[in-house]
RNA sequence: GGACAGGUGGGUGAGUGGUUAAAGCCAACAGACUGUAAAUCUGUCACUCCUUGCGAGUUACGAAGGUUCGAAUCCUUCCCUGUCCA
């Protein structure tokens, strides 16, 4: 193992963009205590494999835990195919559709190839839970359940919320947190990350691992990031997601989408500028700094020269309303209607949406507005514009 | 097991026999304005068909039946949820 820095530098890199540790003193204290048996620290952060896609909110985390594996220490990336079956009652206010284990594996493949566009590969250890969640026999999971009262369960936020508002509680989903607890039992973590509003389920590690004789770990949790809306934190239920795989272009204009004022939130949990260098840059014009952002990110996920590239798309397609370089192209033979033409050429969800839009000018022909509904197309080869979405249509003679 | 309450469109939430494809709000979409954004204003927001009309038809208020000229609204059964009692 490398050579660490002094605990004291340590701390202060890694409390940049987080919102709390649980306690700082231990998590100081465990740092001296590794350092001096020259020890790493065993980091673990825990991801459902629920969704198949991760989003730019869950880079914050992946963020914080690259800055520990920059450090020295092993970081865990802790794959949740058993806690996937219960599904993290955080936040919700219905109990989530049990998933099948296969969308389960499918989904945590998904992951595997996301995580390491951040972290090093050759720097993490990747586990599944079910390793040591399924072995577990009945009697172990009683013994499990005696650990912990149902009224400190219930202490948790969702759960009040759900029952006071008669919301259906499932027995299972009172076995999440701790399951996830044990997880931490069987990892020997030392510090467990997580976003804020996974703090309970961090907390019941440490009652966990006091009760299995081990040190509690040392919590601390980064900020949710809020969603493109600005208001709601990132999901991808909500739809106010930037997906990491998304291509470059979406990506760009979904940044640029954000409001000025949540830009400065996002330069500060998705770079690693410091918050002096994000402070300089406040003076300048708000959407030339949004679109170096948007380059950033992009230029994180894919590469700069995409990043670059995007940007010029942007000001080609966007700010000028150019046709697009990459149009798709469709041919049509049979009926060639203008609102029949938007269903087939996948512009228009429906023939009603398509009328709709054409009703509302908002479909150009080749340039010109069209508010013809019943327009048809002559044959031969038309720039069909719809809102933001372009096609080169092509009708048959 | 018993008694009660409730299940409405993407989300909230009105509506208790007839201009109700279902108020209002939020979200979303489109147009105007602009910096692409925000804010603001306007319009739209189930589907199909055409003669694109404040047109015609089809489907929709947990599920399936029934009563009625007519039901989201009444009845029956079932499913689901909550509260209280045991």
């Amino acid at each position: 193992m490398e050579r660490m820095l002094p605990v004291a530098e340590q701390l202060e890199y890694l409390k940049k963009g987080i919102a709390e540790i649980i306690r700082e003193e231990d998590l100081k204290e465990r740092l001296e205590i590794c350092a001096k048996a020259g020890r790493p620290l065993r980091v673990k952060a825990g991801f459902d494999p629920t969704a198949p896609d991760l989003h730019l909110g869950h880079t914050v985390l992946l963020r914080k835990m690259k800055h520990f594996q920059d450090l020295g220490h092993t970081v865990i990336f802790l794959i949740g195919d058993m806690t996937g079956l219960i599904g993290d009652p955080t936040g919700r206010n219905i109990t989530r559709p049990p998933m099948t284990r296969e969308e389960l594996s499918s989904n945590a493949e998904t992951y595997k190839t996301q995580v390491f566009k951040i972290l090093d590969p050759e720097k993490t250890e990747l586990r599944f839970n079910s390793q040591w969640l399924e072995p577990l026999r009945y009697e172990d999971i009683v013994r499990l359940c005696s650990k912990y009262t149902v009224a400190r369960i219930l202490e948790r936020d969702d759960f009040t919320k759900r029952l006071k508002e008669g919301h259906a509680i499932s027995m299972h989903e009172l076995l999440y947190p701790l399951a996830q607890g044990y997880d931490s039992v069987a990892l020997k973590c030392d510090v467990e990350l997580g976003g804020t509003d996974q703090r309970f389920n961090l907390l019941v590690g440490r009652e966990l691992q006091r009760d299995f004789g081990q040190p509690p770990q040392i919590v601390a949790t980064t900020p949710l990031l809020e969603g493109t809306d600005g208001v709601e934190k990132m999901s991808k239920s909500k739809g106010n997601y930037i997906g990491i795989t998304e291509p470059a272009k979406v990506m760009f204009r979904k940044v640029m989408g954000i409001s000025d004022t949540l830009m400065w939130r996002y330069w500060e949990l998705l770079t690693d500028l410091t918050l002096p260098q994000i402070a300089a840059l406040k003076p300048s014009d708000p959407m030339a700094v949004k679109m170096d952002l948007a380059q950033r990110v992009v230029a994180d996920f894919h590469s700069a020269a995409d990043g670059k590239q995007a940007r010029e798309d942007f000001n080609h397609e966007v700010r000028e309303g150019a046709e697009p370089v990459d149009i798709g192209q469709i041919s049509l033979n049979g009926s060639n209607r203008l609102a029949q033409a938007l269903v087939t050429a996948g512009l228009a969800s429906s023939r009603t949406e398509a009328e709709r839009l054409i009703k509302a000018g908002a479909v150009e022909l080749n340039g010109e507005r069209c508010t013809n509904p019943s327009f048809a197309l002559s044959a031969g080869t038309h720039t069909v514009r719809a809102g933001k979405k372009w096609m080169r249509i092509t009708v048959q003679g």
